[in-house]
DNA sequence: GGCACTCCTGTAAAGGTTTACAGCCGCTGG
DNA sequence: CCAGCGGCTGTAAACCTTTACAGGAGTGCC
């Protein structure tokens, strides 16, 4: 009997006087008898018919779904890589499962292992922090995963890095070269992988530059705007005399230039601000802040590729722990140089509002 | 035989010597002898055992998936909405299915139909605009639905509303107590659901106000950035007299701010300019944004629940449409008015970054 | 001692789809 | 005219789980 609930091809097969076999072949493009066909597609459009995926996926074994696990949807770098990893995914013809850990280590290998329930045929994780826990989770992993951070050597599975070092001395070195030597840094937790990075960068370039580190023009806080004016209240208490303030991510940097126009100082005439990230907020600021893109949209673009691979039918998965790094781009604006990115420029284009 | 692949119930009772039922009663905290308990669990934790989501899903009819679908998951407005969805989600034992329709109708109405594929148990719906064929595919929707826009009244479909017409009145009652009367008004694309309401806020606050509209301080664009400081500057040129500009985002506002400051006015003292949304890009401004805040958070957090009350077991699902709508709150900051907000304050706390 | 009852367990069906296999029919070629 | 073959079609199994139902063993009571 077709009694309740949604239209299935066993319905479509008491409608159309056959079997259930030839529905699903009719549906698929398998062939079948003109007449066949027809009455087939006539019942399925007559009834409404929709096949339900999650028998398909039952049977098939993938659900065509992958999942995105970062710490915090709210911040601007992991919504760039949402937007990537959507676009692939949905261009794939999958579809994208979003998963907030809220920066729980807990949580975030919960998410590896929770690959066995089968929901998603696939992961790309953004760790928060990288804990023996973790290379053992990963390394047992029950499918596919891609991490993006900087991931030990041993550890099977794809990893997409951003080049931080690299990163911090670009704007180090652009920063000298625009004339300041007293450059404070402004850093997020060290113990996170992006605060630890960040910090190697800075001393990096530093040395790179023949400029001594010097202890007293360095902080680290937390990530967030207010934080980053606290700190840079901090700094420029203890020493008045710094000329360039680079900081580890753009909120942090934001907050930096409040704490400078509230102290008085003219950027970037008096001193010079730099960010990390380049997220929209740079281009918000006032003056426009010069940011280092790390490329989040292509890390993430990148990494949700490298799933797909793994799950293309053509390998039988046995290619070897992929690593690749997004390289940083410098992106100078008035925070740092007088004349840069004027008022109207044609960045940030084309985003709706709500 | 418990061949390749991972281990099921099947694995678990032929190594427990007992029944794939007494398995699946044990595992779901159902009586059992204790001997048959110890022997279950120890069988499924020797092989790591995880049930099968999909094979679980399929038999009871719900896959305890939501499906977000907005316009364009970058904007901050939409960003809002999905952090506080998918942690109620996520609190409710959901997962969360992002979806972006790119801004087409065409896709927004199949993410509606493909509710019958029964891929996830209900969607939250952030439409660009409502067309007759939006109001017909959601009256057919084929699962509960919660759409977040201006909702038609006869559609029976939930609906969580932003009051426009209200935020509009209070930013611009705002301007007019500090003592602005030639207020511009920059708005985005007429034929969108923001746009068309804030229009009309606009218009109904001046109105209430007592002060005549004047279409040359009114002028239509694309959101964004860039759109935004372009307009301004035509405005600008056009009626130097302005001593205002309200912006129907806190885009346009930032371009708003950005002309202003390359045309040499000063703010608040020459112009005051007030956005909409109140998103961290408000507080990235110098001087920072007045803003309304339109509780974008608040309306994902209303849509979420209210979904989630028509998929309670409870509910047979026969209750009304119904119709909420999120009061606006006026944020005052530096850019309307000298002494608000300072630098250092504690708003936009926390964000991590990668 | 036997009956009834309880407690536990196993068998089997159901959920919707895909697909291997076998069967049927009609046609072609010898 | 018959063997054989090709093209369609139907039956049934499989994917993995939950659960209704029936059956078996043990206990308590009369």
């Amino acid at each position: 009997m077709s009694s309740g609930g949604p239209p299935t091809i066993v319905s479509i097969a008491e409608r159309a006087g056959v079997s259930i076999a030839s529905v699903s072949r009719v549906l698929n493009g398998l062939g079948a008898r003109p007449e066949t066909e027809d009455r087939v597609r006539r019942a399925a459009s007559e009834l409404g018919y929709v096949p339900n995926a999650v028998a398909r996926s039952l049977k098939d074994g993938h659900t065509r779904q992958l999942t995105f696990a970062v710490p915090d949807i709210g911040n601007p770098v992991y919504v760039a890589m949402v937007r990537e990893i959507q676009a692939v995914a949905k261009a794939a013809g999958y579809r994208l499962l979003l998963h907030s850990t809220d920066a729980d280590v807990a949580d975030e290998l919960g998410v590896v292992r929770s690959l066995a329930d089968r929901t998603s045929d696939g992961l790309v994780l953004v760790p928060i922090r990288i804990t023996p826990a973790h290379v053992e989770a990963l390394t047992a992993a029950p499918g596919p995963v891609v991490v993006i951070g900087s991931l030990p050597d041993g550890v099977p599975v794809d990893g997409v890095q951003a080049d931080s070092v690299t990163g911090a001395e670009l704007a180090v070195r652009h920063l000298v070269e625009s004339g300041r030597r007293r450059i404070a840094f402004v850093n997020g937790p060290v113990d996170t992988v992006p605060g630890g990075n960040r910090g190697r960068g800075y001393r990096a370039a530093l040395a790179a530059c023949g400029i001594p580190y010097d202890p007293e023009l360095v902080t680290a806080t937390d990530f967030g705007v207010g934080a980053g004016a606290r700190a840079t209240a901090r700094l420029l208490a203890a020493r008045p005399d710094l000329d360039a303030v680079f900081c580890a991510n753009d909120q942090l940097a934001i907050g930096a230039v409040q704490a400078l126009h509230a102290a008085g100082r003219r950027i970037p005439r008096d001193t010079a601000v730099a960010g990390m990230d380049d997220s929209d907020l740079a281009v918000a600021a006032w003056p426009p802040l010069t940011s280092v893109d790390l490329g989040a949209g292509e890390r993430g673009r990148r990494a949700a590729r490298m799933l797909l691979e793994r799950l293309a039918p053509g390998s039988g998965e046995p290619l070897p722990a992929r690593r690749t790094t997004a390289a940083p781009r410098l992106v100078v604006r008035g925070s740092t140089s007088p004349g840069a990115a004027p008022a109207g420029s044609d960045e940030q284009e084309g985003a709706k509002s709500a």
